[in-house]
DNA sequence: CATTCGCTCCTTGGATCCAATATGGAGGTT
DNA sequence: AACCTCCATATTGGATCCAAGGAGCGAATG
C-alpha cells in the first residue's frame, strides 16, 4: 500500500460528483464515506481538503460539506474564465502536438458524431477539450482548467438533458473547425475558433436559467 | 473561540510565506508549527491543505510540505494568465467602483509614488491592483487572481529588489493610466491598459532568469 | 578509497477517543 | 394555534497514540 489512503478516498469522490451520482446542494458526511472505506474519518477529511482546492466541494466550520450549488451568474463566469484561459493553454499546447495526438483527437470526434448517449457525450466532449490541451506545459494553468471544467460539470450534465441535443450541429462543426486549426498547427485560428465556441455555449446556457433553481 | 483552529494556522502561514519570512523550498514541518501554535499536528494538517489549495505550498506524500520553487517558464505562464484573467475582473468590477474605491486607489498611488521601501511597496502595489478588482462579483475569479498574485509574490520581491528600481516610473505611468480609465469608467480602455501593464511587467522579469536559481 | 548495503531516527499518515457546535423536535407560553 | 425556548442528538473539530515510509549515517566489502 504505497498509495494514500485520502487520494483514494478523493479519486472515489470525485468521479462520484463528475459522474452526478452526488449533485449540487448534497451534503457529504465524512462518517458515511469513512465506514463505506472501511477507514477513520481522517483521510475523509484530507480528502474534502483536496476536494475543495479543485472546486468540487464547499466547506462551513461545523456544518460539513457540501457539493457547491452555482447560480446561474457564476456559471456565466466561469464560463467567461474558460473563454480567456482555454485559449490560452490551447496556444501553448499546439507546438507540442504530434500527429498522434491530432489523430486521437479526430477519432474522438468521430465517436462524438457517431454517439447517441448523454452521459458518454459529457465523457467525450471533455477528453476531446483536455486533450487538445495536453501539450501544455504549465501546470498552473492545465490544472486550473481542469478545475473550471469540474466545477461546471453538473450544470453541462443539465443543460444537454435538457435541450442541448437540437444544437449538436453546431458543436460538431466548431470542434471540425477548431481540428482543423490544430493539425494546421495554426495557433491565432485555434484560439479563435476556441473563444467563439466557449462564448457560444455559454450564451446557450444563458438561455435556460432555470437550470440552476433546484 | 468560534473560529477555528486550522483557519489561524492557515493565517499564520500565509502572512509567513507572503512576507518573505518561508521562502521558496523551504520546509515545512507540522511538528514545529503546531508546537508554536500550542496545538496539535492535526489543524496544521488542514492549514497545509487550504494553503496547498491557494498555491501558497506543496504536498509529497511521506515527504511534507515545501514552498513551492518556480521556474522562470512557470512564473512567465503564471503572469500570462494574469494578462487573460485580471482584465475580466478590472471589467466585471469597474461598474460597480464608485467614488470611494477610486478616491482609495488614488489614495494608494500617490503613497506608492512617495513610498521609498521595497517590502511597503509590494503591499501597496498589490492592494492598488486587489482594489481594483473589489468591485467585481465572480468569487472564483477574484480568489483565483488573488492565488496567482500569492503564487509569485517571493519572485516579485525578488526582482524588485534586484533591478526594480530604475523602472519605477514605468509602473507609476501604467498606474496613472490605469487610474484615468477607471474613474472615467471606461472599461475597454482599462483592460487594455491593464493588460500592457501585466505584459510589460512579464517581459521584464524574464530578463533576469537568475532570479529562479537558487 | 569509493561504493553499497543496512540500520536507526525523524517525519508524516492513520486510528481512536474526547470536546464543541449546529440541527431538529418537544413542550410550554402567549 | 403559532411561536419561542430549551434540550437531546447527530456531526464535525481537535488531541493523543500508534504505524509506516524516507533520509542520513556508518560499517563492511570490492
Amino acid at each position: 500500500m504505497t498509495e494514500a489512503s485520502s487520494t483514494r478516498v478523493a479519486d472515489y469522490l470525485r468521479t462520484a460528483i463528475l459522474s452526478g451520482e452526488l449533485k449540487p446542494g448534497d451534503r457529504i458526511r465524512q462518517e458515511e464515506i469513512a465506514s463505506r472505506f472501511g477507514a477513520s474519518r481522517l483521510p475523509v477529511r484530507e480528502a474534502l481538503r483536496m476536494l475543495e482546492a479543485e472546486g468540487l466541494t464547499e466547506h462551513e466550520p461545523h456544518k460539513g460539506a457540501r457539493v457547491p450549488r452555482l447560480t446561474a451568474h457564476e456559471v456565466d463566469g466561469v464560463y467567461r474564465m474558460r473563454e480567456r484561459l482555454e485559449p490560452l493553454a490551447l496556444a501553448e499546447s499546439i507546438p507540442r502536438l504530434d500527429d498522434t495526438d491530432t489523430a486521437r483527437l479526430e477519432e474522438i470526434q468521430q465517436e462524438i458524431e457517431e454517439n447517441d448517449d448523454l452521459e458518454r457525450f459529457l465523457e467525450l466532449d471533455r477528453e476531446f477539450h483536455l486533450h487538445s490541451y495536453r501539450g501544455c506545459r504549465l501546470d498552473p494553468l492545465t490544472s486550473m482548467v481542469q478545475r473550471l471544467w469540474n466545477s461546471t460539470q453538473p450544470y453541462r450534465r443539465a443543460y444537454v438533458a435538457r435541450g442541448g441535443r437540437s444544437r449538436m450541429w453546431v458543436v460538431n462543426a466548431e470542434h471540425r473547425l477548431l481540428l482543423d486549426a490544430i493539425a494546421r498547427g495554426d495557433s491565432v485560428d485555434a484560439e479563435r475558433t476556441l473563444e467563439g465556441h466557449i462564448r457560444r455555449t455559454r450564451i446557450e446556457l444563458a438561455r435556460y436559467p432555470d437550470l440552476f433553481d433546484a
